[in-house]
Formats: structure tokens, sequence, C-alpha cells
DNA sequence: CCGGAGGCCTGATGGC
DNA sequence: TGCCATCAGGCCTCCG
């Protein structure tokens, strides 16, 4: 589900809620693969740490937590949820982490696929990662000489992390569509016009996407939701970045700046979503 | 180097 | 209503 914006709404919103500062005083695994397939290792790696901070890098959250740091990848229906301590589990927590004051820091993931990890050297994770797409140093320069480094799908390229981290399905197209890029284009046909302009989108539609508190799709259970945000408690109002979404699962309907019916192919295996006018290969 | 298939998992959705 | 197939925001491994 989640990529950089989901991920950075839940870093800001843990944030803010008093995370960083806690001290894990228990843990509970429930899903032993979800650690790594060694339940008992985590607990002995994790339990007596103080979060020290929580941060992101691509779609991993990082919180140094005094030596190793604790790493969570969310992948497809994952989230972290601060429970309160008198809110009662879903079933769908994968790992509980019992903190100092009394809350649950709940790593909930009805599909199983994310990942929490303690290690000493995080960087074995975190240095294959491309640069940040919203960092000052990532310029249309950067993206260009990375993405004409091989002939794959543009599309394939941006969704590789490897060059550029962050970016998955939702935001591959949206920003292909927003700098009129065909996603079946080769990295090397694209030319220094293009990459300024690419570049630009992708910085767009991830800031609109973190404006807008990240994008929920559906109307199930298993939408990006915001920590706090259950029982409408925290009087968080939650993502709305899918009202933003100009071609994302959008087949049929109207191109918004053509008119041309959007279309809906397959590049690597993942669903993909363009105008052909717009885009034209 | 590259693409495709399959795997990991469960839930939502749509057609019949 | 029930059943079945398909799809899903990610990423890894194997095979050709």
């Amino acid at each position: 589900m989640p990529e950089l914006p989901e991920v950075e709404t839940v870093v800001r919103d843990l944030s803010a809620a008093g995370l960083p500062g806690r001290r894990i005083v228990n843990v509970h695994v429930a899903w032993q693969r979800t650690v790594g397939g060694d339940g008992a290792a985590f607990v002995r790696m994790a339990a007596g740490r103080i979060i020290e901070s929580i941060g992101r890098r691509g779609k991993w959250i990082v919180m140094p937590v005094g030596g190793p740091t604790l790493l969570a990848h969310l992948r497809m229906s994952g989230r972290l949820y601060l429970r309160a301590p008198d809110e009662s589990p879903t079933g769908y927590e994968r790992t509980t982490l019992a903190l100092d004051d009394g809350r649950l820091l709940d790593f909930y993931d009805p599909r199983k696929f994310g990942r929490l990890v303690v290690t000493e050297r995080p960087e074995s994770i975190l240095e294959p990662l491309g640069p940040e797409p919203l960092d000052e140093r990532t310029t249309h320069e950067v993206l260009a000489q990375r993405l004409r480094r091989s002939r794959r799908a543009v599309k394939t390229q941006l969704l590789d992390q490897t060059v550029i981290a962050g970016l998955g399905n939702i935001y591959v197209d949206e920003a292909l569509f927003d700098a009129g890029i065909n996603p079946t284009r080769p990295g090397t046909s694209l030319d220094d016009r293009e990459t300024e302009r690419l570049h630009a989108s992708i910085r767009l539609v991830l800031e609109r996407g973190i404006a807008n508190l990240g994008t929920s799709l559906g109307t199930g259970k298993s939408n990006f939701v915001l920590p706090g945000a259950r029982g409408a408690a925290g009087g968080s109002t939650g993502a709305r970045n899918q009202e933003s979404l100009q071609v994302f699962r959008r087949t049929g309907e109207p191109c918004p700046r053509c008119g041309t019916p959007i279309v809906r192919i397959i590049i690597g295996q993942r669903a993909t979503h363009l105008c052909p006018l717009c885009q034209p290969g």
C-alpha cells in the first residue's frame, strides 16, 4: 500500500504523537515472519530500548533505538498504529511493542508482507536505495543520469528503489501522466526536456500526496488510515489524496486534460494507467 | 542485462 | 445469498 507520501504521513503523525523518547518495555511477536523468522531474537534486540526518533528513507521507517536501529517496511497492507491502553486489538497485529507510557505500538498487517527489523547495520538495507526524490540535491540532472543507465521501461525504472527511492505504482503513474511521458518508453530514450519535466512532476505528485496526508483507495478496512485515526478519536480527517489522482485506477474515465478514455496496460506485472493521447508512445 | 512467472498472504469486489 | 475468479499501494527469487 504505502508509498513515500503515506510513509511520510505515518512518520510525522507518530512523531507528533510523542513516540520519540518512549521505551519499549515489552514485545509480542504474533507472526514470526514479520520480524524475519526469529521472534525470540527480535525480542532480545528490541526489548528495553528507547525509540530516539522516527524518520523515513524511501519507504522504510527508520527508528534509532540506542545503538541498533528499528526499521519498518509496510509493503502492501502494513500500518504502524499507536493504540491506547484501553483499546482492543483487531487480530491483525503481527507484532506489538508495549511502551513505557502504557500505549502499544502495533505493526498491523493483514497480508503479512510487511517487515520489522532490528539491526546494528541499517546501512545494509538503506544504502542500496536510490536518492530521495524530494531532496534538493536530487536534481533533474541526477534523475536523468540514473534513468539513462538502462533501456528498461521508464515505469519499471521509477519503481526500482535503487534508481530512486519511495515511488510506487500510484505516484509513478501519476507523475508520468503529469509529465506527458509514455510509461513504456526506454529510460535511455528520454531527452533533457522530458527528464526535467518528469523531475518536476515527481516532486509535484509527492508533495501533493503529503499535503493530502496520503492516498486511501477503496472503502474497506485495508485502506491507508492515519495512525490514531481509528475510531475517529484523534480528530484526524485522514488521507484524501485519492481525490487528486488523475489516471490511477480511472480506466475508461475521460482524461482530465483531453477527454480521451484512460487506458490500463500491464508493465512488469503491474497495472499501469495512462492517457494514450497525452502520453504518446 | 532483462523480462516473465511464481511466491508470499488476506480481503474486497464483481460476475454469475 | 453463495461461490468463484480476479485484483491489490511491494518486493524477492528463479528461470530462460
